[in-house]
DNA sequence: GATAAGATGTTA
DNA sequence: AACATCTTATCA
């Protein structure tokens, strides 16, 4: 098994859409205390400043604040007052961007994370994990690369949960993975 | 200060 | 299909 590397934050300094589908197959690495919980990515969703569904698109709010900053920083945010849920903030600085992380393929003892309530759940990820560097390897919460996804077992479909905006086909999945969340 | 809506998950 | 449940944003 060959060593592996964190992403590079100019992974994440590009198109939303385009890092939402090539971070599938890359590895979330959750650190907790002494325990290194691990899953690969099969299931993500693209949210930019000209989209109506994402918290930035009228401009900056408190919470949203994060999606302007550094690529490559988490955002986590809370919903309908009970689930987390964990984003990737992505495009360069003062432009807001994320991919928001929707299941995992678990590698180690992890509970079912086949949706992003359950994945923070599981993983004990709360807004106290706001803001946190994940291309560092010594962040509580990184990403390593994985292996690359071909793109015929990659699945670009509408987005869940969003009811008033456009729905456009940018949520993409890991083909034929029992791990993506349900319809 | 009050109100409405929400990037969800579970239950019936 | 309904609901549990509370933060955030947007008014007044």
């Amino acid at each position: 098994m060959k060593e592996q590397t964190v992403l590079d934050k100019s992974f994440f300094e590009r198109d939303t859409i385009k890092v939402a589908k090539e971070l599938l197959g890359s590895i979330l690495v959750r650190k907790m205390g002494n325990k290194i919980l691990k899953g690969i990515i099969v299931e993500t969703e693209a949210y930019t400043q000209n989209d109506p569904a994402c918290h930035a698109f009228k401009g900056r709010t408190k919470r949203a604040e994060t999606l302007f900053k550094a690529p490559g920083l988490s955002y986590v945010y809370m919903i309908y007052g009970m689930y987390y849920c964990l984003n990737v903030v992505t495009e360069p600085f003062d432009t807001a961007g994320a991919v928001l992380i929707r299941a995992l393929e678990p590698l180690d003892d992890i509970e079912n994370t086949n949706g992003p309530g359950k994945l923070c759940k599981s993983l004990s990820i709360n807004t106290s994990h706001n803001e946190l560097d994940l291309c560092n390897e010594d962040s509580q919460i990184c990403l390593f690369k994985g292996q690359k996804i071909p793109d015929k077992n990659i699945v670009k479909t509408v987005r869940i949960g969003i009811k008033h905006a456009a729905d456009y086909p940018w949520r993409f999945y890991v083909k034929d993975n029992s791990f993506v969340s349900k319809k």
